[in-house]
DNA sequence: CTGGGTGCAAAGTATTTGCATGAAC
DNA sequence: GTTCATGCAAATACTTTGCACCCAG
């Protein structure tokens, strides 16, 4: 099931055929920045503006609908907002992929050093995978 | 003491008077994005270009003398090197500090789970500060 | 000296905006 | 029908490049 007209009406979204095809390319890509985007939008909308897209990410992203994602020395990732989860870069052939790690112990740790009061974290781990190693 | 004239050698660059004072500035305020660095050292230069800021910046990056430090919803900040830290950052009042907390648990359970070679973490934390909350 | 840095102007990218038309609800 | 989205073109913002001149080593 792959039916994201609910999910874009409850973000105040109207589920523009062009809406639905972003939402589901993020669901099936995972994350994916905006040229490449731009690119696969391209084979189902043949006449899709640049600036279509920007404006939908742009109000996505206020929404909640989806995130940014910021990846050190890369252009930014969008990705359909789910649980917390964290990211992990290859340095070596810039793999993005997604891992969950326990962070409890980080935000009370820091919590009580910096009397903030944490919302969340971002996390991006960045190295060598198992095939670049 | 606040010379790095050598500093900036040990990372083949040449020690000119822009490039000083861009360390200066960066030792002052801890971090500062690109528009802000350059009003100020639009007062100690008044003929400086952006072009001169970028290109510093840029070649700064590359050889590991400051490190950029991207932070959701804004622009990218840059800083000296130092040891490994993290970043807190205030969701009103965008102030952005730096705080160490212990990440060894979170590095060798990400290890494990992904099989990856880690070796570094960019960690920011948002919420509100101690004055926001 | 010599290589690299600076500042300026111009070029290149990236992103946003205004507007007329068209689609969602 | 009304509101909002789309696509186009233009504008703006951001960053890089080329070049003549100058300074650090």
């Amino acid at each position: 099931m792959n039916n994201y007209i609910n999910a874009l009406r409850e973000h105040n979204l109207k589920a523009t055929p062009q809406r639905l095809a972003i939402a589901d390319i993020l669901h099936t890509k995972g994350h994916i920045a905006i040229e490449p985007l731009y690119e696969v939008m391209l084979k189902k909308f043949s006449s899709i503006s640049l600036a279509t897209i920007y404006k939908n990410i742009n109000l996505m992203v206020a929404n909640s609908f989806i995130q940014e994602v910021k990846i050190p020395h890369a252009k930014s990732l969008y990705e359909l907002t789910k649980d917390a989860h964290s990211h992990l870069l290859c340095q070596k052939c810039g793999e993005v992929t997604d891992i969950t790690v326990d962070l409890n112990s980080v935000i009370s740790s820091a919590s009580q050093k910096s009397q903030f009061k944490i919302e969340k974290l971002d996390l991006v781990l960045s190295g060598l995978c198992k095939n670049c190693q």
